[in-house]
DNA sequence: TTGACGGGGCTAACGCTGTTAGCTACTCTG
DNA sequence: CAGAGTAGCTAACAGCGTTAGCCCCGTCAA
């Protein structure tokens, strides 16, 4: 039978080569970043925070692109280990877990979150492979690639609109996460029984 | 028993009322924003396209805040006209047809998109209830609030994805949005049957 | 010991951004 | 005909990312 929950992972790819001080400037430009959000990480501000003038931090990385590169790099590998460790418990309600994880993560670093996924995404940038590492546990969770991807759509959205408070007033969140989770559980349960009914 | 496609919608509400070279500005400011991207949207950029200078743009809008809320309500307004058809045809599939008119509404004009959903959202700022008009399609397509939130999640998040061109290579959108509606319409069906089931 | 060299800081400056202040014309109204 | 409002203008400012060019200092080889 088609397994549902397939193998493990392949392990996290290697991060990209950096300087000590290179790596420096990248964890205080997330502290910036967190503290003050998109708009207050200028490259003054950031040199600010490090005790150097804004043209020195180009000695260690090649510009804001780069450096938001580095953040994100950063980001993938921090939730990447949050939700596959999710996803390795092998709760009796793995979607469920999955979004719990996602949320919570989402919700502890928004500014990253938002710089992540705020458009303008440095995909081929990236350490090659980190990506498809990172997006992982959603196919771990529903065990078919499309029901994947939409899993990950729904995640992606309502964190963005939670972030953005696009939900109305007196709704509740937690309910519409856990209307998703259900959602998605029965489709995983769906698929589950006809790869039963297929195999037999 | 419980509708669950509830009675025709509230009318949209009316326009901010704006002046008539303002109306224009706006409309200029659409113009560049989808074909410069959202990078190329400038006052000075905008100007130019109106055959005046910069700051003689701030005698009919407050800034480029205000300029921006313009473009969002533009956007609400047209996007919520093509939900509210799509839902009100009373197709057998509602979730399949909303869906499938957000995406093409989506790729249409994805830097208005971007822009709308691009974080700072002015919620506080909009036209009283146009907000909850435009979002009230996915609740005529599903007939449960929090399933409707939970759907608007995943069409929002699917969008901003194919957008960032997120989904790995290889991939078939179209039956990742595909995934989504058959999740969303199983979980539709499956209430309207409990509902049923609670009113006998 | 001297010399080359690279790492990592600096100042000055450029072109871009949104925005304000203050001036000037034109048009409509009383 | 006077006054007010409308809608343009130039000059300028602060902040942004970024570049050019300089300098100090530690390391390492001759």
């Amino acid at each position: 039978m088609t397994a549902v929950v397939p193998a493990p992972s392949a392990p996290r790819p290697a991060p990209r080569p950096r300087t000590e001080r290179a790596r420096q400037v990248i964890a205080t430009a997330r502290v910036v970043l967190e503290a003050e959000g998109i708009d207050g990480l200028t490259m003054r501000r950031l040199a600010d925070e490090l005790g150097i003038r804004a043209p020195s931090l180009y000695k260690h990385v090649s510009g804001k692109p780069d450096l938001e590169l580095g953040l994100v790099e950063l980001a993938m590998e921090e939730s990447g280990d949050t939700l596959h460790r999710a996803v390795a418990r092998g709760s009796a309600d793995p979607v469920g877990a999955l979004l719990t994880a996602y949320r919570s993560m989402g919700l502890t670093h928004p500014n990253l979150y938002r710089l992540l996924t705020g458009g303008g995404f440095p995909r081929d940038e990236l350490v090659p492979g980190l990506e498809e590492w990172a997006g992982e546990p959603f196919y771990l969770a529903v065990g078919e690639p499309f029901l994947a991807q939409a899993l990950w759509s729904f995640a992606h959205g309502t964190m963005i609109l939670e972030f953005d408070h696009r939900f109305l007033g007196g709704s509740n969140l937690d309910r519409t996460w856990r209307a998703g989770a259900d959602a998605f559980t029965a489709a995983r349960t769906a698929l589950a029984a006809k790869a039963v009914d297929g195999d037999r």
